[in-house]
This record gives C-alpha cells, sequence and structure tokens, in this order.
DNA sequence: TCGCACATGTAACGTGTTACATGATTCA
DNA sequence: TGAATCATGTAACACGTTACATGTGCGA
C-alpha cells in the first residue's frame, strides 16, 4: 500500500536529482523561476520534504560545514529516483493533456534523469498523439456550440484552442530536435 | 468577516447566471466541456452549492414540475449576481497570468454578464499588458538559463513561452473584435 | 540599531478527491 | 433481469494556504 504521491513531491524529487539542496534552496527556487505554479510556501514544502523522508524517497541530513546556522541537505535514496523515473516513463492520455497539462510539462523537464533520449522521444510522441486528440474534441465542442453563445464564451474556448495548437507546435519542433540526435 | 470565494464557487455562479440548473446538470456541464479543468465530482460540487446556499449567493427550490424524481433547482440570488460581476471586473496582475491563466478565461467567459463591451475591452487590454510583461519576464528566464541546462528543461520552459505567445496573439484578435463593437 | 535575508518549522482551517450510499426509471 | 442513467448526497482523508513562531548573521 504505497502512499499517493502528489505533484509537488515529484518536482521536489526532480530538483533534488539535479542537485542535492535544503528546503530553503528549493523554496527559493519555486519563487524565482516559472516552476513556482507548483507552490513552494514552506507550509507546503517542509510537510512534503517530511513525507518523502519518512517513506524513504529523499534523505537529508544536517550540514555542518558552516557550524552556525546549520541547513539540512536532501537528496533522493535509490527508492526516490526509481519512483521518479517510473513516473518519468509514464504512459500520455487524454485526461493529461486535458487537465494535467503543467504537470506533464514538468515531468519532461526532468527527462533527462532517464538518460536515454529514446524514451524522450516516445514522450514526445504520445504528447502529440494526445494533444491531437484533444484538439479535434475542443474543436468539435467550439463547432457545436449553440449559435447563441456569447461571443465572450466563444472566445475563451478559442483561447484554450490556440493554446493547445501552439503546444503541439512546440511538440512537432521538439521531436525534430530528438530525432537528430541518438541516445 | 464574508467567507473566501474559490474558482469552483464562481464557476457554479456563472453558470447558473446563464440557465437555472440541477447540481447534476452542472456536473454534466464539467465532465462533457472544456470546463472539466474545474473539477465537478459530487463532493465537491454539491458541497459547494449548500455553502453557496448558506452564504445567501444562490438560491434552490425542488422542482415538482415531475413529481416523481425530484430535482433542486438553483438559481444565484441579487448577492449572487454581485459577487460575480464584482469578481468578474477585477484587476489583473502579473500573477493572475502566471499562476491562474485559466481562472481569467473562466472569468472571460463569462463576461457577458457585465453586459458593456467597454468593461470587455479593459478587460482584455489589462490581461495584454500582464502577459506582455510576463512574457518578457519568461524570455529573460530562458536567455538567463545556465548553459549546462539539459536540452528538456530548456525546451520545457520554451513550451510555456510559446503557450504564453499564443494567449498574446488571441488577446490581440480578441480586442479588435470589442473594439468594432458598440456597447 | 534597525531591518532584511537566512533557515526551519508548526497550527488552524477549509477544500477537493475518492469512495461509498441510496433509490427510481429506462432500455436492451 | 440487469445495466445504465437520473439524481442527490455523505464520510474519511490528506493536502495546500495562510499565518504564526523562532532565532542567527549581516549590512546600512
Amino acid at each position: 500500500m504505497t502512499k499517493r504521491i502528489t505533484t509537488l513531491d515529484y518536482a521536489l524529487l526532480g530538483l533534488l536529482s539535479q542537485s542535492a539542496q535544503s528546503g530553503y534552496d528549493l523554496r527559493k527556487t519555486f519563487e524565482t523561476t516559472a516552476m513556482g505554479s507548483f507552490s513552494g510556501s514552506p507550509g507546503a514544502i517542509y510537510p512534503a520534504l517530511g513525507r518523502l523522508e519518512r517513506q524513504g524517497l529523499v534523505s537529508g541530513e544536517v550540514d555542518t560545514t558552516n557550524e552556525l546556522r546549520p541547513r539540512k541537505v536532501f537528496r533522493p535514496t535509490s527508492a526516490g529516483k526509481k519512483t521518479l523515473r517510473i513516473w518519468l516513463a509514464r504512459d500520455i492520455d487524454r485526461d493529461d493533456v486535458a487537465h494535467r497539462f503543467d504537470e506533464l510539462m514538468l515531468r519532461f523537464a526532468f527527462h533527462w534523469v532517464l538518460g536515454s533520449s529514446k524514451a524522450t522521444r516516445r514522450f514526445l510522441e504520445r504528447l502529440l498523439t494526445s494533444l491531437e486528440v484533444y484538439l479535434s474534441e475542443l474543436t468539435r465542442q467550439y463547432k457545436g456550440l449553440p449559435k447563441e453563445t456569447p461571443l465572450q464564451s466563444r472566445l475563451a474556448l478559442a483561447a484554450g484552442v490556440e493554446q493547445y495548437r501552439a503546444s503541439a507546435r512546440w511538440a512537432r519542433a521538439a521531436i525534430k530536435q530528438f530525432a537528430e540526435e541518438d541516445s
């Protein structure tokens, strides 16, 4: 009965895979970068680190190089790395693009952990397929709007369509970049 | 001490402004349309309707036209309509586009409630400005990435940039549509 | 000396998710 | 008869937000 892991947990695991850090360092990353959407208030991140430590996914040790002002530095355990890799390689479906798109992008950002550009290629291809599925659904919805639908509502839906179209273009360009490389 | 109102609450208020509906109707809307991102599990929506009713923002009455199978139909009160309008006309800042973009689009979708296309024009112009502010921030972040940044992380940030660029283009086009009209 | 950045946490609170509960009607 | 749809809800649980608590070191 392994416990449920949240997106924030995965974000922490990914960041800690880049470099061992303290809770404070992680907070600053959330505050200053585009990853801020995954929060980073102390009331979220310190409990999350505690949970991950209890589950054996990260281990924290107090840094004593600077005697006063101790920091607790966390790094992923091998179990944590495995958990992260499983998440990264998960399959993608329509619901992921429809409701959890930023989680998908977070996964992609950490995809370097897997090492193989083959896995990344797979990810991007599945992403593009799901994007196209969802885009055709959205377009159908747009065309099927009752004619009395207010212009604003119509445009709001169109905004979503444009965002997803941009993402699909991006995915196609990204695939090309990874097609040229080898793993 | 007015209670905090969640995005789901506003979504419900907006939908009920279009037409009086039961909880079940609302759930189906969330399930079948792009508004699904704002959830709509029974465990979220029925309590939300109860809260709104206790706060006097909606009123529900049992529909007896169909004797068996009673439905409780909700409609916004005048206080509820006012609350909704205040939310719709709220100012937009950088944090809204950075962390709550779909909430902004939800607001825009319900903007017909305000009646005046002047308010909508204002909304779109503020939105565009905030988008441009955030876009320049993201671009700066992109250019400032350390050169050892993995390609995947770099591309993930680029995906965000492309999404926001698409939104800015959309906003410019929308402004034109509302500039032509009068209110 | 004042305030800010460093650094880690806890407590109250409310909300959403998941799963369950109930029961009638319609259709195959 | 059994499954799906209509229709409304409740209960357990855990998570995130907001606000608070505490204390050091450094620069103006």
